[in-house]
DNA sequence: GAAATAATTGAGCACCGTTCAAAAAACAAT
DNA sequence: ATTGTTTTTTGAACGGTGCTCAATTATTTC
């Protein structure tokens, strides 16, 4: 029943995404239902419907919450001040995404549709990772360019992305490997290296 | 209505899986609905379930065809004597996934859900790709170990996959990049090197 | 207080995956 | 041919989904 006075918009708007994003962790996003996201937080359907527009859109405001949560604790990783930053970066990528796997596949799992593109937030946050990611890569090779080092960001987070994906999915049995994430950090030092010998 | 002796239960089979696949093709994993496929066909979405069980073993059949037809894409691919055969098969990976995004990318979020593992068909044809893959790989590397050869097959099919997902999914602006394929080319080859290097 | 405004609701719509008693078709025996 | 048996096919029915919007309820305004 109505509680109107109870919660302002922004308040409301917040319960919904943290019980959908606690819903999501649950049942990962197959068996996600808005009816049960308005049941839990004690709002019905309508008013859901009222803030989000459409099931869509609160998916995509539960994803920016998941990618929000995966930036701090990489941050947090990189604050204990490790003494490799990139091993850091990519251990820290795999251990969010094994421990949050249903949450973490909705983001790559939930596609606008036809809507066109992601919207200019979300597309913001992408090129935040990238940007901190070129930085980290900078401090390896002084001498790149800075086109030089957004390429070579967006190529080691698919390297990385690809051996996570595997080992989150499953595929090709890569958790009886022994250490996925080494196998990708070991990737990505390849690359570092390569990139030095090539600069200098 | 009935036309029972038209089709044999396996041509049935076919039919639906084939109908399927087109389906799946134009609208997307989530736009696909069993009653449309049955209506395509022709038959009753009951005799559907007869033949398949669920909507998963629908699924799971269309995915089967997919990897079949990439299967024979990357063949095909090698079957015309390329002089770089490994460049051949990152070629072939991408150029598969970008021709056929939506039935390429529901390989991959269609999930069991709870079912357990992929059924055994499933793991022998991915155990295929990872053994051509090491072959390839072989030729470059002969003093690898077939246990060695087999990690590296897995860790270079996942920096392609994390590549090529990008690329289709259109994530970081990755077909802004000049060429996502020829980007992961060189990773793969910065490996290949590495460890021709480190077995010298 | 009453009137106007804003927020909240949930039955209703068209769809979904799935089931299963009944109907239809094919076959077997006489 | 006719009957009985078996197999195949059907689609209404069930509980669920995302989504809408007239109606209800709560708040504010005067």
């Amino acid at each position: 029943m109505g509680r109107r006075s109870d919660h302002t918009r922004d308040e409301l708007k917040a319960l919904f995404i943290l019980e959908g994003w606690r819903l999501l962790a649950e049942t990962g996003l197959s068996r996600f239902s808005a009816r049960d996201v308005a049941k839990r937080v004690g709002y019905s359907i309508g008013t859901l419907y009222v803030v989000f527009g459409s099931l869509d859109g609160l998916l995509l405001s539960i994803n920016a919450r998941t990618l929000k949560l995966w930036s701090d604790f990489l941050a947090a990783r990189l604050a204990e001040n490790p003494p490799d930053r990139i091993a850091a970066l990519v251990r820290g990528y795999f251990d969010f995404a094994l421990q949050n796997p249903r949450t973490w596949m909705a983001i790559y799992e939930h596609h606008m549709a036809d809507r066109g593109p992601a919207p200019d937030w979300y597309q913001e946050v992408a090129a935040n990772l990238i940007a901190q990611v070129a930085e980290e890569i900078a401090t390896v090779l002084p001498n790149a360019s800075p086109s030089q080092l957004l390429t070579m960001a967006r190529s080691l987070i698919a390297t990385v992305h690809g051996h996570c994906a595997f080992a989150v999915y499953n595929t090709f049995d890569m958790l009886g490997e022994n250490d996925p994430a080494g196998l990708a950090l070991m990737r990505v030092r390849e690359t570092l290296a390569a990139a030095k010998l090539a600069s200098a």
